[in-house]
DNA sequence: TTACTAAAAGACCTTTTTATCTTTTAGTAA
DNA sequence: TTACTAAAAGATAAAAAGGTCTTTTAGTAA
């Protein structure tokens, strides 16, 4: 559904909020092994959610990543937004050439209960909720 | 939601079921020209469809690509499965590393409903249902 | 202020996807 | 049986996605 980017920010970012209810800020080494992502692509991915203002990072000794305090909950939208555009969240599913309201594929209508059913779900859930989701089932990895 | 290829494929499949009806069996030139994709991509991938059985073709003088007679409806869900393999339309949509029943990613349960959902959609509809959709939307092109 | 640590930045590489083009083969119609 | 037409086949290439590595910069702790 997803592609590997949006895959390994979400992991990390999910991460990175388990371990900060911790008061822990992981590195990105211990965020890469911990996800099972490669190491330096994860890192490259996480630092432009840096610069997004997704989330926060420290340098030097005992520096790592983290989610500011007070910082709101991060819906899954967003993230998807930043790693894939719209394309993914609205428009037809069914990638019917151009497809809208006024010129709808064939299958505009029988998609749209669906991208509905996603929309709700990526904008109710967040980074946050699915860190409790974890901790309440008590895995040890995503 | 689809890649390209699944994309041409559903396209063109459409187009020529909505040719055939009228009587006729267009060639690779016209289909790629009139779903608005790649001439010699389109042609690789019809290509396939035909050693796959999807569709069937004709070399030669008034020649090109048609469905058998009394050939059933082809539900998307085959088409996706050649184009793309099963890992769309089943497992978990959010790819949180392996998610399954038995190791549920934190969204598992949240997206069931939208996965059962597709599944639905893709072995309901037909490349011959959607064809007999733009026949009585009367539109010209996909 | 020094040594160390960890992110930031960016160059570079690999694989997959998407796309193009040329040649060959098969079939049809006249 | 010849001329023509259209798909089949496959080599090649451009673009995008995915991934690796090295160097630089900034910050912390001692």
């Amino acid at each position: 559904m997803f592609n590997k980017e949006t895959e390994y920010a979400l992991r990390g970012l999910v991460y990175i909020q388990l371990q900060n209810t911790n008061g822990r800020r992981p590195g990105i080494v211990e965020i890469a092994k911990e996800i099972e992502a490669p190491q330096f692509y994860t890192a490259k991915i996480l630092q432009r959610m840096v610069k997004l203002g997704l989330v926060s990072s420290l340098k030097g000794k005992g520096g790592g990543f983290y989610f500011e305090e007070g910082k709101k909950d991060i819906p899954l939208e967003e993230l998807i937004m930043q790693t894939e555009g719209n394309k993914t969240l609205t428009g037809c599913g069914f990638g019917l050439k151009q497809c809208d309201c006024e010129n709808p594929c064939p299958l505009h209508e029988q998609y749209a209960p669906i991208r509905e059913a996603i929309n709700k779900l990526v904008s109710t859930e967040t980074i946050q909720s699915l860190a409790k989701r974890y901790t309440l089932k008590s895995k040890t990895l995503l």
